[in-house]
DNA sequence: GCTACTATCTGGTATATACCAGTTGGCGCA
DNA sequence: TGCGCCAACTGGTATATACCAGATAGTAGC
């Protein structure tokens, strides 16, 4: 049937532009409780669907959080994390006043040819035959899941890594317990969404948005250390770079 | 009625990962149509909406590109782009083989004041008695939108800015024309959709993923000469990043 | 006052249907 | 051969309805 009052804007982007509105102007604050779907139906004279398909749009856009059979949320401020410090996730976190932590989801030691994933040794420079450490984490901020991690290291440059206190950050251990210091880092980040798998790690919908981060890290000599697949929360967090023009602007 | 086979899978996920994994065989190729919402729905038993569901799955991975009352595409590879070198977008589309262009949506001079934007000023160090610059502009690449791209100069450092050619790069001229060189650039980024504007002005859906890129870049004596709001195509552009331990292992 | 049950509410999934307005490709005509 | 028209097809929107199962709050019983 379509617009029924509305100029060629759709009843579904309507109704949620006056929602969008209500939250942006704080008549919604942060943490309150969105009317229900079938609330929406009934005050702006849609169907529920389409009621659906509104809050969707604030969904989408991580203005609200929904909880399934429970309610929908207006959605929390993002928790700042930089680009330029991956390797302290804890430190970053606990200089924003927010507890770190770590749930180790995975520790096992294998040669990377059975891992079914050739990125793996490509990326670290290493042949299928050489064993690698697998660890997969999620990384908390107030006990909230904020990034799952998963890391691959060569066995050969930290033998009995997986002994270790695996709950604190990966590189404060390859320093102090290896003596190895990280010392360039190439990260490839991508928009994603969470995916089945993340979302059940991190307690959320596999539809969340999420930023898909491909790490390699280096030694001084340039050798891999580490190869990382992260997902962070995209609703959760966002990402600050700073770059100084020694990095970037010697070639011109 | 929910699952008639699948063991708790909804149906649109289960049909959904039959789609993804058809493109992922490279049984459907990038480019490439996806069966329609009512062939779908016929060959798997379904109704339409629930196909348009799974379909919906695959365009928000970026698996798959709608095109409105034409069909549904097996989208393309990502181009790579730098956050290391974001002055010059022109030139790192150049070094991939694709060429680079820009369309000026506007251009004005304005007193900071009046923009009712009270960041841009704040961001810029001025006052809002301040003239500013406002160019906004969509990059290209081989004629494809790929950023929308909103910057904000001092008129003070760049008098005459808006009589130059603006569909290079902001930087070689700040440079060539005004000898500022960028020293120092901070990101903030952000997982985000389009939205309606930015849809329009980059050809796509307001609900397509993005990546918005806050950027304040400040000249060698730490002055701020550009504040800049990015919207990049989340479908079309992947985001590379290299750091060095000097840039971030100093603290330790 | 505390616990256990229960009716209600919630979002999630699914169907069947309808209309709209561009896109597309084929067919006929000049 | 080339142009223009038109019917079929496509995704976008919208409704009305139904059932599910976990969350939640109120109430009855102890």
């Amino acid at each position: 049937m379509g617009d029924v009052a509305g100029g060629g804007v759709p009843a579904y982007r309507r109704v949620g532009g006056v929602l969008a509105a209500r939250i942006r102007s704080g008549e919604l604050a942060p943490g309150a409780r969105v009317p229900s779907e079938r609330e929406l139906a009934a005050e702006h004279g849609i169907s529920r669907m389409t009621a659906r398909a509104a809050v969707d749009l604030l969904a989408r856009r991580g203005l609200v959080e929904r909880r399934e059979r429970s309610g929908v949320f207006v959605a929390r401020p993002k928790i700042e994390q930089s680009l330029d410090t991956v390797a302290g996730l804890s430190d970053q976190l606990e200089s924003r006043g927010v507890a770190p932590g770590a749930e180790v989801l995975e520790a096992r030691t294998v040669r990377a040819g059975t891992l079914g994933d050739a990125e793996v040794a490509s990326r670290l420079g290493i042949s299928g035959a050489e064993r690698v450490h697998v660890v997969v984490r999620v990384r908390t901020g107030d006990g909230e899941p904020l990034v799952l991690e998963e890391n691959y290291l060569p066995e050969r440059l930290f033998p009995g890594l997986l002994r270790e206190d695996l709950t604190g950050g990966l590189y404060a251990l390859m320093r102090e317990r290896y003596g190895l210091f990280p010392a360039r880092s190439r990260q490839e980040l991508e928009t994603s969404l969470l995916g089945p798998g993340a979302a059940e790690a991190l307690g959320t919908s596999p539809d969340a948005p999420a930023l898909r981060v491909e790490r390699v890290t280096r030694d001084a000599r340039g050798r891999p250390i580490e190869f990382a697949r992260d997902l962070h929360r995209g609703d959760r967090l966002r990402f600050v770079s700073e770059v100084s023009a020694e990095d970037w602007d010697v070639g011109l």
